[in-house]
DNA sequence: CTGAAAGCGCTTACAG
DNA sequence: CTGAAAGCGCTTACAG
């Protein structure tokens, strides 16, 4: 930190004062070609008593603004937190900084949020909302650069970073499955917008679900909520009220997970009675008192790779490059043998 | 949303298509003063027609960015959200766009955090993180509008929003012993740098609770840890391994708590014997399986008042404003009268 | 190696 | 009511 504040100075003060054009300070602040190192130590000492910080606007008019953006769908949802922590920490010894712009809650903000973006001029986006029309983030990245968090999409203008979802999701299955389970249950939420198109992770989810579920030649039924913690546990209370056998509930991420096992312990169940499988496996997964087994599938690493991506980008890459993240099952005491199973 | 991206299309573009002077077109688009009706649709047709957005590098040349700032100390910690969701909906409607900065993990990134903000001339700043030097702020906030969240220093050049700590430590005590207890524990974080000056919430709630204890005649223990989870359940863990009495713990915030009930959970321990409370009612708190007693103080309220505030700077007013939030317990599961309390 | 000049896209007095 | 001009603070060719 500059000891002093000093936002009204500007590159003509520190020129002044140090004795050198507006173009030499320029120079030394961006390392460019041809500063004597006299003269660089000089301007850098001024710059750094008048604590002297360059206007990102005043550069954005030129070209860079350092900085890349972030757009979120839900501030609430614990999974991003890991993305940010990953591409912070990538960014971290870089000149960029990082910025993240919520989307309100109603529909098509998230696109908004991304625009929100592209006109202060950041020099990448992340975009981690799966309901941005991809056709119009495919002309977006024409002009900046992008990258998809989640979607399967293979774009040709942006870049994407996704879990294995068709695999992360037959795991779950097969993890049920193992166990002992029979009969199995996904909790999904209702797709509608561009939200239902497919490549969507819920999507592919819902796709690998039914595929593990033909190939394992289990009992199945799939329920439609509102993706959020208090419709899933009206869908599961529903669901689980008259419990006749064992049942394996996939839910589709960890916030509808919770919303089961709202249902499953006011209805006293046990997970050899209702088994319950996550995704995302965010942090209050892993705590004892809600020991939920989740899908895994490394946000840090989601958003380090973003980053990477962008930078690289910027760097002058053109051609799109697609990541793969696969995705782990993190077994803990949510889900347990079946009452009846035929391995118990 | 605009159907065309159109981010190369300038004003000059959008002056020459409507057959005006570029200073016209500016008008329109801040509604100022001295348009005729028919200019402001000829205008407003092409705009929309050419999908043209101004860009607010150059708006910050000369005013406004129309944008506010939040900085974020620690994305992962589930009270945030709640500041951020009051904030964005309190600015739906308004021209103001909301940006949130998180600091990095290391030494003196907050402040560097809110310089990233000032470099990018917003409009204002809502500051959260208690880490960075009032004295800088001040400096600060003779620039640029600026609500400190949290911090009970009464500022003369920036606003505050804070909730009685004082209050809502007092509180958590009283609950306690109204439940019966007798012997209490203050779970809080080790106060270093600029962190352990007087006046942050940690402190405050800390001088709460020695004076409940004071007039209420507790037992009373400070266990001082890491602001983690997993410092906490550790010296939970330390706390807990040999009981003798039952004990009502308080923890200074519910990732804490989270991390004392994991000590219980572990332990094996009912409420009965090792009651908790927790600060902030972050959403995990009220999940059945969870259950965790928790002071209130309405994050969605403080990030609803701070931008207000904020506004309230930007339309003119200079005079500082400190506006308090009244906490209040939120009772659940997690706390219980004692096992051979006397009023069991 | 160094400096003077042009220009990025806006807004805001100022003239007409 | 409308337009031409200046200028915000930078960076980047271009001359010296």
């Amino acid at each position: 930190m500059a000891t002093r504040v000093g936002s009204s100075i500007t590159i003509r003060d520190v020129a002044r004062a140090a004795g050198v054009s507006r173009g030499a300070v320029s120079k030394v602040l961006c390392n460019a070609y041809g500063v004597s190192p006299e003269m660089k130590a000089k301007v850098q000492a001024v710059i750094d008593e008048l604590g002297y910080r360059p206007r990102i606007s005043a550069r954005g008019m030129r070209g860079s603004t350092y900085t890349l953006g972030v757009e979120i769908p839900n501030i609430s949802n614990p999974f991003f937190p890991k993305i940010i922590n990953g591409a912070t920490a990538a960014l971290s010894g870089s000149r960029y900084q990082l910025i993240i712009v919520p989307a309100g809650p109603d529909h098509d903000e998230d696109a908004e949020a991304v625009q929100v973006l592209a006109d202060r001029q950041v020099d990448g986006i992340v975009v981690i909302s799966s309901k941005v029309p991809p056709a119009w983030l495919e002309d977006l990245a024409e002009q900046i650069p992008l990258v998809m968090l989640g979607r399967h999409d293979p774009s040709v203008s942006y870049d994407t970073v996704v879990g294995d979802d068709l695999l992360g999701a037959s795991l779950a299955v097969q993890h049920l499955y193992d166990l002992g389970h029979r009969r199995v249950v996904h909790l999904t939420q209702a797709q509608r917008g561009a939200d239902a198109l497919p490549g969507t992770p819920h999507g592919v989810r819902l796709t690998g679900y039914d595929e593990a579920v033909r190939i394992l030649g289990l009992k199945s039924e799939t329920v439609m909520v509102e993706p959020d913690q208090a419709s899933a546990r009206d869908g599961a209370m529903r669901l689980l009220s008259d419990l006749h056998e064992p049942v394996g509930i996939f839910a589709a991420f960890d916030e509808l997970a919770l919303g089961v096992l709202e249902a499953v312990g006011e209805l006293g169940l046990r997970p050899a009675q209702a088994s319950v499988v996550g995704y995302d496996d965010t942090e209050i997964a892993s705590h004892p008192l809600m020991s939920l087994t989740s899908v895994n599938q490394s946000g840090t690493q989601m958003g380090a790779i973003a980053v990477r991506l962008l930078l690289e980008r910027i760097a002058g890459r053109t051609e799109a490059v697609h990541e793969v993240i696969t995705p782990r099952v993190m077994a803990r005491n949510s889900t347990a043998a079946p009452l009846a199973g035929r391995d118990t």
